[in-house]
DNA sequence: GTGCTTGCAAATTCTTTGCAACTTT
DNA sequence: AAAGTTGCAAAGAATTTGCAAGCAC
């Protein structure tokens, strides 16, 4: 499998500071700060786009060689469990992992590299109650990506 | 695994109607009309939800008693080549189908039951490309999904 | 030292493929 | 009769579980 070289567009000092407050929540729920989970943290981190687990395992390997495949699948279940990280379910992939966004914010996600951004400010929330509203739905959570070409894989 | 009574809320009319396009689809290109294919389309024409090849498996059977799994899949396959159903990613499962859209349709599903239904007019294009410009992608498709509580399921 | 983690191997689950027999048209 | 389809069995892929050894705190 070819993997892309991944460089994340945010800035080292906001990669470095979500990557300590992911090790302080992981230390405060109890559990431990492992060379295997540091590994596989600062891949997720680094990402500019969702990784599948056979990714993340390679990728985490090139740092702890030995690592098993079993703990990047215990240790996705734990992130996602604590919420540092979210599943994404692309066209292809549907079991890919990311940063979790923030709040209230949207992935856009380039069809051809894979290069994700989260986006904010869509403020549907009150279209999606409205809608609901007319099926006779209640409607507590919504679930959207946007799709398209980034820039860099249009000027090519 | 507990298989709920599936009803869909489409009148019989609409949906035999629907049945006959999606059988004619079938025939006019080349496609061959047997008792499994049958099966398996009345079976995703009348629910009222999405389904995991398994149930479609399971409900198809009870029609045709020795149909094979393998034959889901393939016919799964083929209905979604031609457009006739389409593979929704839920929570839990992502390999769950349902009849296709009309158009600029999405789904609002009860994370109770299970039960969707289609909405359109949310006219969001323009804002979904106007976001992606912000973002340097040229936006050419979007993914959205409504969560809630049906109306039965609220007065449960 | 205690208790959480890890990696290995094995078990499960899900999906696809090869192929001879069988239908549909 | 020709061509598409089916079901079985087997292969492949993806994910989970059991467990003894290894680490973090």
């Amino acid at each position: 499998m070819i993997l892309k070289i991944i460089i994340n567009k945010m800035n080292q000092e906001n990669i470095t500071k979500k990557l300590r407050n992911w090790e302080q929540t992981l230390t405060t729920t109890g559990s431990r700060l492992t060379a295997p989970r540091k590994a596989i943290l600062e891949v997720i981190a680094h990402a500019s786009q969702p990784l599948t687990p056979i990714e993340v395992f390679d990728l985490a390997r090139e740092k702890v060689p030995n690592l098993g495949l079993v703990t990047v699948y215990r240790t996705l279940d734990k992130l996602t469990d604590l919420g540092l990280v979210s599943r994404v379910h692309g066209h292809n992939d549907c079991q890919t992992v990311f940063r979790a966004a923030s709040s209230h914010q949207h992935l856009l996600i380039c069809t051809n590299c894979g290069t994700s951004v989260y986006f904010d400010g869509l403020d549907a929330e009150e279209r999606f109650d409205q809608i609901g509203r007319t099926h006779g739905y209640q409607v507590d959570g919504h679930w959207l990506q946007l799709y398209g070409l980034c820039a860099d894989c249009r000027t090519e």
